[in-house]
DNA sequence: GTCTATAGGCTGATAGAC
DNA sequence: GTCTATCAGCCTATAGAC
């Protein structure tokens, strides 16, 4: 019953048990509720066994914030499917701000707890060949003013989720509602010509 | 030169040293690094003094963030001189994005560290007659679909400071594009009729 | 009103035994 | 590889002297 290469099997097992604890902390009280001897007891080990694994609480931030971003952009690809443009559009833009208030606490951890662990995630996620943004681009592709379009669209259904997380009570709007407007908005644009900017008032 | 009722007027003079003393902590170390300890050591009083003139941490931050508030209101309000209603809109936008900006620590004590304190200072803001979605409605009053309008508005707006916050490295289109680009879609769309919504494919 | 002193916690990280 | 023990802090909040 009894393995003799166990202790070599268990070095990547061990490092995805650390990460399970660590996610169920985090989605379950938030990532400021993480330390390495909550995280230690949930595990089994000792705090000091966890720096065998991950050089630190930052480490463990990070692949916890890449894990969750890679399952973002799962949820956005099952709609890879869908055969018109537009429709797979408003798909991917309904998945992406239900993604981010099924997982609030990762959503937060990955675009909305610091700025470093953001910049981390998403670096490593441009080196291997997609993020959220690209994504949003290559959707928006059938259009003719990429990179702009898609960072407009971006910076939207962020703020779509990020206010929910932090004023629902003050947004009375059903989020359906909220995103529909959005993504009609922006497909009824994403055709026209560039906007003329007229200069705008200084303050008095 | 000594007043004799000094300790009367000194009560609300000390709660603003304590707020300004606050203040400089937060706008220059971010939230998390004011403790009531370092507080007591900018204000030049014991830790234990802070207690007679707030009942703690949460009470200096919330009305940290209700000031905040205030001065984004202000900055908005800056903008009342503008008769026409779309320049007045363009210009509240701007200085929406802008004030986020300027003050990134403090947009995000108000809308982006916690539930709780957004929405407290937003409460307080809501009973005092006015928040920085009332202000905006009020902005979009010459259209016809509020509330929904100013909250897809608002939260497109947020996105982008939001997003500038932590992801400034992965926007490459310059902050103001974003703006006017997102504008100019509300502008255009505000006065036509509600959109009709198709269903959306179910993910395979 | 302000202080000192302290209760009663918490933290990340490491040295060195086994 | 995992442990115990610990370093070297940090924290909010309060009791009680002055």
């Amino acid at each position: 019953m009894v393995s003799q290469k166990q202790h070599l099997s268990d070095q990547p097992l061990l490092r995805s048990h650390i990460l399970d604890a660590a996610r169920s902390i985090v989605v379950r009280h938030g990532f400021d509720a993480l330390s390495m001897r909550k995280l230690a007891e949930v595990v089994g080990y000792s705090p000091a066994s966890l720096y065998l694994h991950f050089s630190g609480r930052d480490a463990i931030a990070h692949a916890l914030g890449a894990e969750g971003h890679a399952r973002l952009l799962a949820a956005l690809h099952s709609y890879d499917f869908v055969e018109d443009d537009t429709e797979r559009l408003r798909s991917i833009g309904h998945a992406y701000v239900e993604f981010g208030l099924k997982h609030p606490e990762m959503y937060r951890l990955i675009f909305m707890q610091n700025v470093g662990y953001t910049e981390a995630i998403f670096n490593d996620a441009a080196a291997s060949g997609e993020t959220a943004l690209s994504l949003l681009a290559e959707a928006l592709a059938f259009s003719s003013q990429a990179p702009a379009a898609a960072e407009t669209l971006w910076t939207a259904l962020h703020g779509i989720v990020s206010l929910s997380l932090t004023a629902a009570k003050h947004l009375v709007t059903p989020t359906d509602v909220l995103i529909d407007a959005t993504l009609e908005l922006y497909l009824s644009g994403v055709r026209k010509k560039p906007v003329r900017r007229p200069p705008r008032p200084r303050a008095a």
